[in-house]
RNA sequence: AGGGGCGUCGCCAAGCGGUAAGGCACCGGAUUUUGAUUCCGGCAUUCCCAGGUUCGAUCCCUGGCGCCCCUGCCA
């Protein structure tokens, strides 16, 4: 956590719990994690996660993992082991406090007779169309059920023979008796139980009978001693319901506050249009790189630490916003930069041969592995007569401010010597160029410049003889625009980057980079950060580009073209 | 004349009556065997608008304007 800052990590969540601890009303802060497992966790968890897990740590209370468990038909253990997986990555640590509303369920049925009792709720027999109708609209009131007076004997008995199975779906629902005409819909006798004859992932066919989320959420709060029930903002409308049913109940009430959701540019933060895009194939599935999953961006190569600086970064509020994608890839370089090896690859190759250097020969480099820290060690780097470097580090006839390579032209080769574009070999027949012909100088070796002769380009290469054979994943933002849904007359989908992958089959590695480990990174240097996928294979490696590096070059190219 | 919430630099965001923090982006410039990193410097006389209270208002009051959320037996 950045402590630098004297506001680093200060939000209005933070100032009101304080108020809370200062004027007694609490003495420790619990907090809790209340994901449904109906799909992955995306970035925009992350910032929940790293809230509620961060406000447990810094006023040393404890934040809980809990399930929201309560709609049968779209939750599945696939997610929860997901979940658990991804939390555990960012690197939060929930203990012992793993909950499911599920768990709950023998008590919540209790909540509700104890209501039933008390008169604050009763079994409507109204459909589902005609409950919308008694609703009323947001103008005008709603109407009150013809079942709403039901005696409690009545209610109770109902009640118990939904929950026998009595009943088919959608007969009868048990609702809440608040206020018909409150301009509050939520408070308009909100549904609490719905049945659904459905197998539960977890309870199996125990029960036919199932909370809603509001019947469920809030007094699995109060039954955790939750201190603070931190939601996002459209929960809002539903506090005062949090509110009367924790009254209602007669018990312990926590604090429910609301924060604005994370929204970031040129992708989507919903788990409906996350799924659609890995049901549709449009991404190769949850874990796609290009996602904004949790398991995404992992397989992407953000490193966790990355990601909770960035949760910290963009603090903490009210208004709704969207965050520039540019703060994300920040906090992924800043984190890279300090902590991941350098190495040599050619994504694109173009053939150089050294004419004066001796056929059949080569030395070894020793180059440091860090720029900056020594303590990543060095590494051997192979050279010969035969070298391939970049495409892009050569031009035939190179605008004003390009310094690489060019006929005629002098450039460095990173820890090795200078080189001098002699020759270029063309196809015949496409005109294409296939081949370099340089000449080195020898008493520049290692970086050596004798005279003190100025060369400003410096290139990355590989050499010949040795190289590693790789294949390359670029990617690139999901959606070409940069906010997606914000025409809600279109289709996202037809927004989708048709260039947000590019895969590369030519590529070539320095040999140290043929053993790299699956989720091992590197900078490749002057070209990003890349990490080796998973799924890559020892010696013939997949890589995973996770970020560029800054290029201010590409800058200036794009302005004169 | 439904209710709730929000409006401080291009994007986030501090600020809580005493005279606009910070980050990203952007623009310079220095260092550099990564056009990277790092480092320096620039970047809101102004806080949605209009009135009012006050010695003094982004912060208080009044009235506008704009945006978001709520009419699932989803969460």
């Amino acid at each position: 956590m950045d402590t630098t800052t004297p506001t680093a990590g200060v939000n209005f969540i933070r100032n009101l719990i304080d108020d809370d601890l200062a004027s007694g009303r609490q003495r420790t802060v619990v907090t809790r994690f209340p994901p449904e497992p109906n799909g992955y966790l995306h970035i925009g968890h992350a910032k929940s996660i790293c809230l509620n897990f961060g406000l447990a740590l810094h006023y040393s209370g404890r934040c809980h993992l809990r399930f929201d468990d309560t709609n049968p038909v779209k939750e599945e253990q696939e997610y929860i082991d997901a979940i658990k997986a991804d939390v555990r990555w960012l690197g939060f640590d929930w203990g012992a406090h793993e909950y499911y509303a599920s768990d709950y369920f023998e008590r919540l049925y209790a909540f509700a007779e104890r209501l039933i009792e008390k008169e604050l709720a009763y079994v409507c027999d109204l459909n589902a169309e005609q409950i919308r109708e008694y609703r009323g609209t947001l103008t005008e009131p709603g109407r009150e059920s013809p079942y709403r007076s039901r005696s409690v004997a009545e209610n109770l008995d109902l009640l118990r023979r939904m929950r026998a199975g009595e009943f088919a779906d959608g007969t009868r629902v048990l609702r809440a008796k608040v206020d018909m005409t409150s301009p509050n819909l939520n408070l308009r006798d909100p549904v609490l139980y719905r049945i659904l004859h459905a197998t539960h992932h977890r309870t199996g066919d125990a029960w036919c009978l199932y909370p809603m989320y509001d019947f469920a959420h809030g007094q699995s709060d109060s039954l955790e001693g939750i201190t603070h029930s931190i939601c996002t903002l459209e929960f809002e409308a539903h506090r005062p319901l949090y509110d009367w049913l924790c009254e209602a109940l007669e018990i312990y009430h926590p604090r429910q506050i609301e924060f604005a959701r994370l929204n970031l540019t040129y992708t989507v933060m919903s788990k409906r249009r996350l799924l659609e895009l890995v049901n549709e194939r449009r991404v190769a599935g949850w874990d796609d790189p290009r996602m904004p999953t949790l398991s995404g961006m992992r397989r992407r190569g953000y490193p966790a630490a990355a990601i909770r600086t960035f949760c910290e970064r963009i603090g903490v509020g009210k208004s709704d916003s969207i965050i520039d994608m540019s703060v994300l890839e920040d906090c992924v370089r800043e984190e890279l930069d300090h902590t991941v090896p350098r190495a040599m690859g050619v994504l694109r190759p173009l053939k150089v041969v050294i004419t004066n250097y001796p056929e059949g020969e080569g030395e070894q480099f020793t180059v440091p592995n860090h720029p900056k820290d020594s303590s990543l060690g060095t590494r051997s780097l192979p050279f010969g007569r035969e070298l391939y470097i970049e495409r892009d580090d050569f031009m035939e006839d190179p605008p004003g401010k390009y310094f690489r390579l060019a006929p005629g032209r002098e450039v460095r080769l990173r820890y090795a010597y200078l080189i001098r574009c002699d020759e270029v070999v063309k196809d015949p027949a496409s005109g294409e160029v296939v081949e370099l012909r340089c000449s080195y100088d020898p008493a520049t070796g290692g970086g050596a410049t004798p005279d003190g002769r100025k060369v400003k380009g410096i290139i990355h290469w590989v050499a010949a003889a040795n190289a590693v054979p790789a294949a390359v994943h670029l990617y690139d933002r999901l959606f070409s625009v940069a906010n997606p849904t914000a025409d809600k007359t279109g289709d996202y989908r037809d927004l989708l980057n048709p260039a947000s992958l590019e895969i590369l089959g030519e590529a070539l590695l320095e040999p140290m980079l043929a053993a790299a480990a699956p989720g091992s990174c590197f900078q490749f240097e002057r070209l990003g950060y890349f990490c080796v996928d998973p799924e890559s294979v020892s010696g013939q490696p997949c890589f995973n580009r996770t970020v560029t590096l800054r290029d201010s070059w590409a800058k200036v190219a794009g302005v004169e073209s």
